[in-house]
RNA sequence: GCGUCAAUAGCUCAGCAGGAUAGAGCAUCCCCCUCCUAAGGGGAAGGUCGGGGGUUCGAAUCCCUUUUGACGCGCCA
């Protein structure tokens, strides 16, 4: 876990105090729990540690807090005084400027500032969206695409080696309907008799891609065999849903490392193997003409088929050799964001790892609840413009990237959300999204008119005494905690409400200390330099969840 | 029936490796622009943390139980 200075030297001071009271040999400075109070009576800076003791030593806390204060060292970590409190609480009340020291590392690392190497480069595959290559995405891949990213971002911040993975189902049934889908739309473009397949694709965008499709082969497909035909519309169909898939995630500020197709399972020849090795493992027997896989040996509730009677695979059987591809490939950790109407699916996979010779930790699916779409109070199912279901590119129109993604990152994934549409929609203070812009804008503004004054930052802050001035500092510290924690937890709301408590912090700043003030020339320059490593701060957290961090509203 | 997830302010949600008086935004009610963007700030009001047990010095947080809701429980994907 990445920590900031002032904390660090805190723990260390503490885990010191310890050894030198005698009460251990030795101590893991991560166990120690340094927190700010909510309460300001309460010092900056607290830690329970004490009573954590309390266990060990079976002593009364407050006895164990009075030793503990006697003998830590406050000079080395900058502690003005230090008292016990409550049950056994250690308050602390740092020295004014052990906080500022923060400012010139964010103006040094600038967009970089935040990211550490809490995850110690561990590599890990995130896969995420994975939407069949066959329509438009809708909203709940959208729910995925902006958790998921949002997730690489932070992780990547806090010194993950993550690759982003998205697996093309494009070998199954559902490419089959598009290909018959396809075919009969293009005919239709040529004015022949057409048949759309019953449970094929009836959207309006294959009728697009048929025409496309005319325009650039003309008719040579309407009297070819039909294998053939088939296949020119598989390869075709997939090419188009997938650049669309691609464009539009592209504009959603989604990107990938990794487009793994399913197809290329079979062309590299990895699913037979993998049965076979399942097979070898003793994991599968045959059944009514099928062939099982033993998964309730590894706690699956029943076990599943790998080969239907019919010969033909079911879902889970490539997937199981693409998640043994994806460990193969030297991944320690693989995540999978699933929706919750796949949670079924989870001990399934495990097994099957297991089974493999992985570990069940290996592979953690993280389940994104069901996303509803309200407005004025009512859920709505479909898109008002086209009559179908609501898309990715709906909400980029509607709404906008960054009220979507800010709405889709500030909340949990795991619960289920109310999307509420109309407070999305609105462009007014009701919409939290631009709370945090606003205070980016603000403090743009700051910044361009100091530079108009000639005001330049100072480099050193002994004026920044103000409870507004240290609150700030105080927050700043935490950022590159926040984002560990957030990655972690693989939780970006966490670090949505990190945003909004900075912007809130910055905003009753801006309130009581006027930055620009000619006569107090020295504190404008300390007060600059405060705002500008807020604005980076801002700006860096904005960033990790994919919204832009505007100069001027 | 079994399983997963949820239930916290009027609304939408944080807080949940146990910690001090349960927080934020919006909505409601007061106050604040001769001054860096009022899409802002300050304040008020608003809660038996779904119910009931238990563990603990201490529980919104952990355990059990119960109610309600969403989603699963295919030789679909």
């Amino acid at each position: 876990m990445a920590t900031n200075k002032i904390e660090l030297s805190l723990k260390e001071a503490f885990k010191e105090a310890m050894i030198s009271c005698g009460f251990v040999e030795d101590y893991d400075v991560e166990k120690i729990t340094i927190e700010i109070p909510k309460e300001k009576t309460h010092g900056d800076y607290a830690t329970n540690i004490a009573m954590q003791l309390t266990k060990l030593l079976r002593k009364n806390p407050r006895i164990i807090a009075e030793e503990l204060i006697q003998s830590v060292n406050k000079e080395k970590a900058n502690i003005e005084t230090i008292e016990i409190a409550g049950p056994g609480f250690i308050n602390m009340f740092m020295k004014k400027d052990a906080m500022t020291s923060i400012i010139k590392e964010v103006l040094e690392e600038q967009e970089n500032f935040g990211q550490s190497d809490a995850g110690k480069g561990v590599k890990y595959n995130v896969e995420f969206v994975s939407a069949n290559p066959t329509g438009d995405l809708h909203l709940g891949h959208a729910k995925g695409a902006a958790v998921g990213d949002s997730i690489c971002r932070i992780m990547e911040a806090a010194g993950y080696d993550v690759t982003r993975e998205y697996y093309i189902n494009d070998a199954g049934n559902q490419i089959y309907n598009l290909a018959l889908s396809l075919n009969a739309r293009y005919r239709e473009a040529f004015g022949l008799d057409f048949e759309l397949p019953e449970d094929g694709y009836h959207g309006n965008d294959i009728k697009d891609i048929a025409k496309r499709i005319k325009e650039e082969v003309g008719d040579q497909y309407l009297n070819a065999p039909v294998d053939e035909t088939i296949a020119f519309f598989r390869k075709e169909g997939t090419k188009y849903e997938l650049q669309k898939i691609k464009d539009i995630l592209k504009e959603f500020r989604v990107s990938f490392d990794v487009w793994f197709s399913e197809t290329s399972l079979y062309e590299n020849n990895k699913v037979v193997p993998t049965i076979e090795k399942l097979k070898a493992g003793g994991y599968t027997y045959e059944s009514e003409g099928a062939l099982w896989f033993k998964s309730t040996l590894f706690g699956d509730d029943k076990d599943r088929v790998l080969i239907k009677s019919d010969g033909s695979y079911t879902y889970l059987t490539p997937d199981i050799a693409y998640h043994l591809n994806k460990l193969d490939r030297g991944y320690e950790y693989l995540v999978d964001l699933l929706g919750a109407d796949h949670h079924g699916y989870i001990n399934r996979m495990k097994a099957a790892i297991q089974a493999l010779g992985y570990n069940s930790d290996q592979l953690n699916i993280d389940i994104l609840q069901m996303v509803r779409m309200m407005e004025n109070g009512e859920v709505v199912k479909m898109s008002k413009r086209t009559g179908n279901a609501i898309t990715i590119k709906d909400l980029i129109d509607d709404i906008g990237v960054d009220a979507t993604r800010y709405f889709f990152a500030a909340k949990a994934a795991n619960t289920p959300y109310d999307f509420d549409l109309t407070l999305a929609k609105s462009k007014s203070n009701e919409n939290p999204v631009y709370y945090a812009q606003y205070a980016h804008a603000r403090m743009c503004s700051i910044l361009k008119q100091a530079k108009e004054n000639d005001i330049t930052m100072a480099d050193h802050f002994e004026l920044l005494v103000n409870d507004k001035e240290i609150d700030l500092l105080k927050h700043i510290n935490e950022f590159r905690n926040e984002i560990a924690d957030s990655a972690k937890s693989r939780s970006p709301h966490k670090i949505a409400n990190y945003i909004q408590r900075l912007a809130q912090l910055f905003h009753s700043f801006y309130n009581d200390c006027y930055v620009i003030d000619k006569n107090n020339f020295e504190l404008s320059r300390q007060r600059l330099a405060l705002v500008e490593a807020t604005r980076i701060t801002l700006k860096n957290a904005l960033n990790l969840i994919g919204v832009s961090a505007p100069e001027e509203m």
